[in-house]
RNA sequence: GGGCGAUUAGCUCAGUUGGUUCAGAGCACCUCGUUUACACCGAGGGGGUCGGGAGUUCGAAUCUCUCAUCGCCCA
């Protein structure tokens, strides 16, 4: 068979991947095997495949492909959530490029643009998916605003609502005047901006030339002051009670007040008072009875109330004013100030805070169990110090604004009646609403009458309860799927969203199944560029992750991307990672390469160094089994990796290919060919959940197969009886072998020139690994003797001497010497520690006995080897 | 400003209850090598006072305190 000297991953990547598909080797049905089961966190239907969503999903394809290994029934759930603010502002953008208007759209009109659009981009992520490898079980794939799953949002918000936990309120929000809907608190980030603290001045009222400076850094929004605020102990104002200024420019008076609230260090420490556009002055305002001046318009821009500057928008006044103010004299001055500003994550808009009217969900009771559960470990969080952020969350939980000002997504169940604050109800349709309007109000009600509340639940709404809504746990609660899968096993998610959707999961777990979601949380970090920025599209600074795939291979990017994550960690992720992914395919490549192209022959005896290496390849194999599961149980993906990594580069393709390996032309003997293939399998399974494809391959090109045979659906090796003795014997030699190599090397020996060896045996040594150092370092004849050797290369292995006969003029006795003096130096300081520790009284009483052994030990190996070189010293004049 | 976490080789990270010379891995780097699987390779090698300081202990990368720097969350 001519097979090619590099892997090419195109073919088998997309044959394989139809190979699975086709034969629905990712469906999952409950029987009666143990489930293992992953919900995937749904990416938005607006997103593309992202560095992010590689990293997440391949950690889940791992787990995945492993369990499934292991023989669980594995389910993994794909699907998409509906992203309500991102995806209207998509449809919103692409429908006034075709010049329609929203607001000139009927809701019904623009949910069907939205749908088109849905449809036509909402499935190209998941697409992408299929190229990393996802074993996905597609046929489960959902969507959060599908008919199903929509009634389950509908349904748990009337429950909560009949429940007493989801109430209707007034409350200082957060507005994006972009989107022009409010975000709850997560939705907002605060970023360090340079602004300017603005100083300005307020006339007392009734007097010609008494001022009080307040210091502000939005001076807009003086215009819907009313009050000054400073502290009651602060000297500098304490003449100003129960007197009144004049706000500049609109010649408003308002009072003066006095809260502990104000700090006296900051600004001048007076504040100017805004109770419409600040959650502190709104307290402030309730407390002191202020009145609540709105001067801002839902896009920013400024209102009648202001009295000026209407219509303009707020960054433009913000200029305006400074002029105006500077003009009329009241500007005092304007400092530099770095403060931190909340932006909308979605559009990037400046948030304003703004009293509204918008729906709540009471948190504190379902937080109690959420935050208990995970405190106790029934849900692990890997890494675990994600507990801490966690409690804080939970601990400080607060109110869940979960109304937007959106058409896009599923529309609260609130029905009014009436122009009264308590006109409505909450039912799932309207003939329901007029039956519960009628009850509440005692009076007949018409359908007519009846209007459904305009909002939108939000996004995450839906998302908290996908881990049971997608088994139809709500639909069907005693259904076989919810049943068997539920709870799932993994959660793999980013620490961004702990509090957003995982908390918020939980909580709905235990309030709906009365059960927690899921048994573990993985939270990965954030992939960042080698600068150690985030990716992001603004920067630029992301590779195409489609590209990556095509350049490196799906196995390459998957290796490269694992090489470097361990658990909430962030990434810092560099290309270089995919090429040594890649690289490590085509050694896997060639290893198999080599195997293949031997010629066997049935009457070949089995040498003794082959016999022993396959023994030992057993034990490492048992040794390394041991490490690697012990690494996915602590969800240590980048370690387990990593002893894949060397056990099949290091010990299969470098110690144990060799060993066996025949001499030129020559045939390999049956026994060990069919051994190594063993082999070769068994570490195909090892590799398999990282590198799926070309396992897949390889699997299908070593041994004959059966039609619907493949590498993934087989089984995880099972650890063989562990033999430590051969294990450290073989260390030994390897350590021998290095040497022989490195005088090689320094002599300028050829590798095909053969070698004496002879071994003074001073410690009792495993000889049937002499057969391999033979072979290995092509050595003719290898003798003990019981005298030291001369006009010979020496060195020291535990105690035991090795001696190279080599021409006198060859023998570098200058280094030769100055190598056993630095050693000899070395073990005497060596030797001295462990003597001062075994002569400290309270040492050998005080350490554990094993401890104390131990020492012992080293003593006499140190005084041992002492006695070797300084022989040798003697020896070498 | 408050809380949490980190700081170990050029880079990215391991180091499990303090105890083998425990200072490690991968990559990068240097030297040699076109030997018949692979130069996407092989053999060999250099490199760190474990952020600084103090303390506890027979013994500290590991525990305590303190300082510095960075990150995350919250205000």
């Amino acid at each position: 068979m001519d097979i090619p000297k590099s892997y090419s991953s195109k073919e088998a990547e997309a044959k394989w991947y139809k190979f699975w598909m086709d034969n629905k080797m990712f469906h999952s049905e409950p029987d009666e095997r143990e489930p293992y089961t992953i919900v995937i966190p749904p990416p938005n239907v607006t997103g593309m495949l992202h560095m992010g969503h590689m990293l997440n999903n391949t950690i889940q394809d791992v787990l995945c492909r492993r369990q499934r290994l292991l023989g669980k029934n594995v389910c993994w759930v794909p699907g998409t959530d509906h992203a309500s603010i991102a995806t209207e502002a998509k449809v919103v953008n692409k429908l006034s490029e075709e010049g329609i208007e929203k607001k000139d759209l009927t809701r019904e009109e623009f949910m069907k643009h939205a749908w088109e659009w849905k449809e036509k981009h909402g499935g190209i992520i998941l697409e992408q998916l299929k190229k990393l490898g996802a074993s996905c079980d597609w046929d489960r794939t959902r969507f959060t605003l599908e008919e199903d799953l929509s009634e389950a949002v509908i349904d748990v918000f009337i429950d909560l609502f009949n429940k007493g936990l989801i109430y209707r309120g007034v409350r200082m929000i957060n507005w994006d005047p972009k989107a022009l809907t409010a975000l709850s608190d997560e939705e907002v980030i605060h970023k360090e901006v340079n602004s300017k603290l603005f100083h300005v001045r307020y006339i007392i009222e009734g007097t010609d030339d008494e001022w009080l400076t307040v210091a502000t850094t939005r001076p807009e929004t003086i215009l819907g002051d009313t009050a000054i605020c400073v502290h009651p102990d602060d000297e500098r104002y304490t003449h100003l009670k129960d007197k009144r200024a004049i706000v500049p420019l609109v010649n408003r008076s308002i009072p003066v007040i006095f809260d502990e609230y104000v700090d006296i260090e900051f600004g001048t420490g007076a504040l100017k008072v805004t109770p419409a556009h600040d959650e502190n002055d709104y307290k402030l305002g309730i407390k002191h009875n202020l009145e609540t001046i709105n001067i801002f318009n839902e896009n920013g821009t400024l209102n009648e109330k202001a009295k000026l500057f209407v219509g303009q928008d707020r960054f433009d006044v913000r200029k305006e004013i400074e002029k105006e103010l500077d003009e009329q004299g009241y500007l005092v001055k304007v400092d530099d100030l770095i403060n931190k500003v909340g932006y909308s994550e979605r559009t990037d808009a400046v948030i304003e805070p703004k009293l509204s009217l918008q729906w709540f969900c009471d948190m504190s009771k379902m937080a109690k169990p959420a935050l208990e559960n995970v405190m106790d470990d029934t849900i692990q969080l890997y890494p675990a110090k994600f507990k801490n952020t966690y409690r804080y969350w939970m601990e400080n939980v607060k109110d869940w604004c979960v109304s937007r000002q959106l058409w896009w997504g599923q529309q609260i169940p609130a029905w009014y009646f009436g122009s009264g604050a308590n006109d409505f109800v909450v039912a799932k349709n309207k003939e329901e609403a007029q039956k519960l309007a009628e009850d509440k109000s005692g009076r007949s009600i018409s359908l007519a009458e009846i209007r459904q509340d305009e909002d939108v639940l939000d996004t995450w709404f839906s998302s908290w309860l996908w881990p049971i809504s997608v088994f139809d746990g709500f639909k069907n609660p005693k259904g076989q799927d919810i049943n068997y899968y539920y709870p799932t096993n993994d959660l793999v998610t980013g620490p961004d969203i702990l509090f957003f959707w995982v908390a918020r999961m939980v909580m709905a777990g235990y309030e709906y199944k009365g059960e927690k979601p899921f048994n573990n949380v993985y939270l990965t970090g954030l992939v960042r560029d080698k600068l150690g920025r985030k990716m992001s599209k603004s920067l630029g600074n992301s590779p195409d992750p489609i590209d990556l795939l095509e350049k490196y291979s799906a196995d390459g990017t998957r290796v490269g991307l694992l090489l470097c994550s361990p658990a909430g960690n962030d990434l810092p992720f560099d290309e270089q990672l995919c090429e040594q992914g890649r690289n490590f395919t085509n050694k896997i490549w060639n290893a198999f390469r080599l195997i293949q192209n031997w010629e066997v022959h049935d009457k070949i005896e089995q040498p003794q160094s082959s016999k022993i290496a396959i023994q030992w390849f057993e034990a490492k194999l048992a040794e390394s089994l041991i490490t690697i599961d012990d690494h996915y149980s602590k969800y240590r993906i980048s370690d387990a990796l990593m002893s894949t990594y060397k056990l099949v580069w290091d010990d299969f393709c470098s110690w144990y290919l060799e060993m066996i390996k025949p001499a030129y032309q020559n045939p390999i003997d049956k026994v060990t060919l069919d051994e190594t293939i063993v082999i070769f399998e068994k570490l195909l399974h090892l590799l398999h959940p990282f590198t799926p494809f070309i396992t897949e391959e390889l699997w299908s090109l070593i041994a004959k197969r059966g039609e619907k045979e493949c590498v993934m659906l087989n089984s995880w090796p099972i650890i063989e009886k562990q033999n430590k003795e051969l294990l450290a014997s073989f260390e030994q030699s390897t350590k021998v072998i290095s040497e022989i190599r490195a005088f090689k090397i320094s002599k300028n020996i050829p590798q095909k020139d053969s070698l004496l060896l002879t071994i003074k045996e001073n410690k009792p040594l495993d000889k049937s690994l002499d057969v391999v150092i033979k072979k290995m370092c092509n050595i003719s004849e290898l003798n003990y003797v019981k005298e030291k050797v001369d006009k010979a290369f020496s060195f020291i292995v535990n105690t035991n001497e090795y001696f190279i006969p080599i021409e006198e003029g060859m023998i570098d006795i200058a280094a030769e010497k100055k190598k056993l003096v630095d050693e000899l130096e070395r073990t005497k300081g060596f030797l001295l520690g462990v003597t001062k520790k075994l002569s400290n009284e309270r040492f050998v009483q005080g350490a554990p006995e094993q401890v104390v052994i131990i020492e012992r030990q080293k003593l006499s190996d140190a005084e041992a080897k002492i006695k070797v070189l300084e022989e040798q010293l003697i020896g070498i004049g």
